[in-house]
RNA sequence: GGGCGAAUAGCUCAGCUGGUUAGAGCACCUGCCUUACACGCAGGGUGUCGGGGGUUCGAAUCCCUCUUCGCCCA
């Protein structure tokens, strides 16, 4: 049963907002988008699964377009995948982000004046909770809006109580493996948020400081002294020596004596240490080793104490063993304010040489962009080492690729030098560490359930750790979290790990892609993913990268509303080029996303002819067509429909390794979303609508057989081209889909078979290629000549009789597509202007008196052949000679030989033209 | 400072292991509202493949070098 169309139903611009809500709440009803457990081979099923998961946008995030690009990306993999037959499943989910969260509900209450302390720890938990439940998920919402098909039902959460338990189990481990590890060290610090940071959420910023050169005098002789250079000079309340290189002839006798630490007026050692870098500055290095971790690791060699001269908010104070360092009138001053004062007291001493400007990398903090500030603490760390050798493994034999390839390098260069990572937060917004200590006897351990009395004394005097674990350290879990990890049993984490693709942002292939492959090997034995697909970055024209801060970004759901999110995805999968940048215009949505819109309207466009023409009247199955019914023009576009399909295959495929690992050439295959774009949309286009549907008019008008015929083809290969289109257009596609004539009630093409190739026709194109030329050529000449578009013409045809006969076959498709008639009659005498179509010594003679001029279509000739001619005497000159016969492949000679021979006729053919023509 | 990558049409990019008359989309130029589509149709390529050198019968493609830009890491 179909739907009966009237035109008025189908207006010229399809209207997005109308249809594209309603379909995805179809598609959601119907479960089209669920997965089956069951259904996957790993469970005994008959489908191979194909799994993706999100990466997981935070909780109180919304959509920008790198969430469009990016889910573009994996909903194409998917809704492919689910054409092919494959189990898919797309897991969604969001990230409750630690300390973005925490700051936004700071921020909130800051507005009451109160700050998080005034709160409470758990009065603050609760509030960021309620926030949560309140805006936390709207970017779930958003995904609907592009179409993304995910599995909803599944939808995971990294603080869920599931999730948790997850994340206990894990932590639990490692400690128990001896991989998790309190470390007293010097670590990042954000003074704003109040918490140590990661290395990698501590991100270097280019900037221009100063270096300052300050004299430190010898304690027992103030009239020598010795230079140090630093970009710092607050931090020299801390020091606690300086340092100099052991072969550093230049200061050997000052090695073991003492200095006077302006300021703070103590004195401290001069030491030797090969950490000093001779060249750098004066090659003296001020030693702070609570503020800096090179310091630190120096302070430890050489057993010095590591005053903390700082409180956590980057104020000026004496902290642990620093008493009497910072001058009473430092006290609570900003570590910049202090530097400041620092710099100008030293000027007054005399005792600042000199400023330099100084270029040099700053580390900020990832969520607030403050300068972070090393700080001696205490906090947990996971041992990396062994966990990154498995991930390293893994990258380099081939059972994970990373797209594109270049990013192998940096994957295994970072793995290569890992440092430990600090997982501990001082917020309050995560998952707390679960380990506790017993006040009366010290014991320690971590727990997978919250104990209640102290196992190694039995008094009930245990406290929790305060700190709650880095976001990074459960979304490292996500892949197998989501699928029911730690129950090895649940029937999801069967079904679907590992999963397959993982479609990011190279920005965080440390934060997190790295971390989910090295978590994935020690808590499943197995990579959670084959394929790292790593998108672009989405630019402005000036190519700045899309931020809030800078205000250029673009509203996804703008352009959806605007343009559909059809239009949306198709534009965003044109600009997806593996490992480029999409380029887009904030102030003109218009140009920006003309592309996809455009084709979205021809395709709907092709849909409106094809369905007001073809009816709805049953059509001929088109398995029942023979051979012989099919016209030129049907084998061609079948050819053409074949290649298409095999185009799209080889753009996406393969999607997984045939074998354990990647061979060498698949290894870099498939997942060129712009490739398949690309031909879909060739296809559709410039060989469905261009030519076919043309073709089509005609035979549609005259009822019969071939009209039967022409139906069949047109809803055949128009049904394959929607299937072709639906992962990255899936609105229209389904909307047109079931208006077909063979539509079944009920089904979605969402679930429809994806194309394959159909052998049978292809190269079966080859004769109506010869009417198109034909067409092609005539169409030149008219516009050449300047003739009027309606203006009709005779064309002679003049060749071999075969040929001849192929032309006039189409007499009716020249007359529509090219406003030519065609004769086999001779020409009549007088001005004409001429197609040779290549080598086959076929010509049209379109006589034009009056309008062609013979001077100018001679010319026209000439110019033609003299090009060719220049070609021609290249090739020839090739192939005779012999260095090139020799050493060049046998095969690419003989293509060259008929390349030669085929121009020659050619070359022949328009000489004689010209011979005939100019005299 | 170390490593990696890129430079091809006005713009964004394809051109894989050397061999096509160097391509696509957008933009642009010319002519058309040909009843599916002007968000369209037909025709048009507008280029010293960043500069210089080398290898080769043959270089956009490989090597060296210079210039410019980008990314990752310290």
């Amino acid at each position: 049963m179909t739907t009966p169309i009237t035109p008025d139903e189908l207006p010229p611009q399809y209207d997005a907002a109308a249809t594209e809500k309603a379909l995805y709440a179809e598609w959601e009803a119907a479960g089209v988008f669920r997965a089956d457990p069951a259904r996957s081979d790993r469970n005994g099923g008959d489908r191979t699964p194909y799994t993706i998961v999100i990466p997981p946008p935070n909780v109180t995030g919304v959509l920008h377009m790198g969430h469009g690009l990016n889910n573009t990306a994996q909903d194409v993999l998917i809704r492919w995948r689910r054409m092919s037959g494959d189990e898919a499943l797309w897991v969604p989910g969001t990230d409750h982000a630690g300390i973005a969260t925490q700051n936004i509900v700071e921020k909130q209450i800051a507005k009451e004046n109160l700050t998080r302390d005034d709160l409470g720890r758990d009065a603050f938990v609760e509030r960021v909770k309620t926030h949560v439940e309140k805006t936390g998920g709207v970017i779930l919402e958003q995904l609907r809006a592009i179409g993304a098909s995910a599995d909803w039902t599944r939808t995971a959460y990294t603080l869920s109580p599931e999730l948790s338990v997850a994340v206990r189990e894990i932590f639990v481990r490692l400690y128990d493996d001896g991989l998790i590890y309190r470390g007293h060290r010097v670590i990042h610090w954000c003074p704003r948020c109040l918490t140590s940071l990661s290395d990698e959420e501590a991100e270097f910023n280019d900037e221009t400081g100063a270096l300052w050169h300050i004299r430190y005098p010898l304690s027992d002789d103030p009239s020598r002294s010795i230079e140090v250079a630093t970009t710092r000079p607050e931090t020299m309340l801390g020091d606690v020596a300086v340092a100099v290189h052991p072969d550093d002839e230049r200061y050997a006798d000052l090695v073991g004596k003492t200095v006077r630490l302006p300021i703070s007026n103590i004195d401290i050692p001069v030491i030797a240490d090969t950490y000093v870098d001779r060249e750098f500055g004066t090659g003296v290095v001020k030693i702070t080793p609570a503020h800096d971790p090179n310091d630190f690791e120096v302070g430890k060699r050489h057993n010095l104490t590591m005053p903390v001269i700082m409180t956590p908010e980057a104020t000026m104070a004496d902290g642990i063993d620093a008493a009497g360092r910072v001058p009473a009138d430092l006290i609570g001053t900003d570590r910049f304010d202090a530097r400041k004062k620092i710099v100008k007291q030293l000027e007054s001493e005399g005792l600042l040489v000199k400023k330099q400007v100084h270029q040099h990398a700053v580390r900020h903090c990832y969520r607030c962009d403050t300068v972070v500030e090393p700080r001696l603490s205490d906090q947990w760390f996971v041992k990396m080492a062994p966990l990154a050798a498995p991930a390293l493994q893994a990258v380099r034999e081939g059972t994970v690729r990373i797209l594109p390839e270049r990013w192998n390098a940096v994957y295994v260069n970072w793995l290569e030098n890992i440092r430990d990572w600090n997982i501990s937060r001082q917020i309050w917004w995560g998952h707390r560490v679960p380990v506790w200590r017993c006040a009366e006897c010290h014991f320690e351990k971590a727990y997978r359930v919250d104990p209640t009395t102290c196992e190694q004394c039995g008094n009930a005097t245990l406290v929790q750790d305060t700190d709650v674990l880095d976001t990074w350290f459960s979304s490292q879990l996500w892949p197998f979290s989501t699928l029911g990890w730690p129950n090895e049993k649940a029937p999801d984490l069967r079904a679907f790990y590992p999963t397959d693709a993982l479609v990011t942002a190279p920005e965080i292939l440390f934060f997190w892609v790295a971390r989910m492959i090295m978590s994935g090997y020690y808590c499943m034995g197995r990579s959670p993913f084959h394929t790292v697909y790593l998108t672009g970055t989405v630019r402005d024209m000036e190519h700045r990268k899309m931020s809030k801060s800078l205000g250029n970004g673009i509203d996804p759901l703008d352009v959806v509303a605007q343009f559909g999110a059809d239009a949306m995805r198709f534009t965003l999968l044109q600009g997806m080029g593996l490992g480029v940048d999409v380029m887009l215009d904030p102030t003109d949505l218009e140009k920006s996303f003309a592309p996809g819109r455009n084709f979205a309207t021809k395709l709907w466009n092709i849909g409106r002819f094809l369905l007001l023409q073809v009816g709805t009247d049953p059509v001929r199955d088109f398995a029942s067509l023979t051979d012989a019914e099919l016209t030129s023009v049907d084998r061609w576009i079948l050819d053409r429909l074949a290649s298409g399909i095999s185009d799209c295959d080889a753009a996406l495929g393969p999607a997984r390794p045939t074998g354990a690992t990647w061979t060498e050439q698949e290894r870099t295959a498939g997942m060129r979303l712009d490739a398949y774009a690309e031909a879909a949309r060739r296809f559709v286009w410039n060989d469905l609508a261009d030519w076919y549907v043309e073709a089509c008019k005609a035979r549609l008008l005259q009822p019969g057989a071939d009209r039967e015929v022409a139906r069949a083809v047109l809803v055949h290969v128009f049904d394959q081209a929607l299937r072709l289109l639906h992962p990255a257009i899936p609105f229209i596609t389904e909307s047109l889909w079931r208006r077909l004539p063979t539509y079944t009630a009920g089904t979605f093409i969402a679930q429809a078979q994806w194309p394959s190739r159909d052998a049978s026709h292809a190269g079966g194109g080859a004769a109506f290629d010869l009417v198109r030329e034909v067409i092609t050529g005539i169409r030149q000449l008219r516009s050449d000549y300047g003739l009027a578009p309606g203006k009709e013409v005779t064309a002679y045809v003049v060749g071999p009789d075969a040929l001849v006969q192929r032309v006039l076959a189409e007499s009716t498709l020249l007359g529509r597509m090219a406003k030519c008639a065609v004769t086999a009659d001779a020409a009549p005498a007088g001005p004409a202007a001429h197609v040779m179509l290549g080598g086959t010594g076929l010509e049209i003679v379109l006589p034009l008196a009056g309008i062609v001029d013979l001077g100018k279509e001679c010319a026209r000739i000439q110019t033609e052949v003299d090009a060719l001619d220049k070609q021609l005497t290249a090739l020839r000159g090739r192939l005779g000679n012999e260095k090139f016969t020799g050493k060049a492949p046998p095969e690419l000679v003989e293509a060259e030989r008929a390349k030669e021979r085929e121009w020659t006729a050619r070359s022949e053919q328009l000489h004689a033209k010209v011979r005939s023509l100019c005299g």
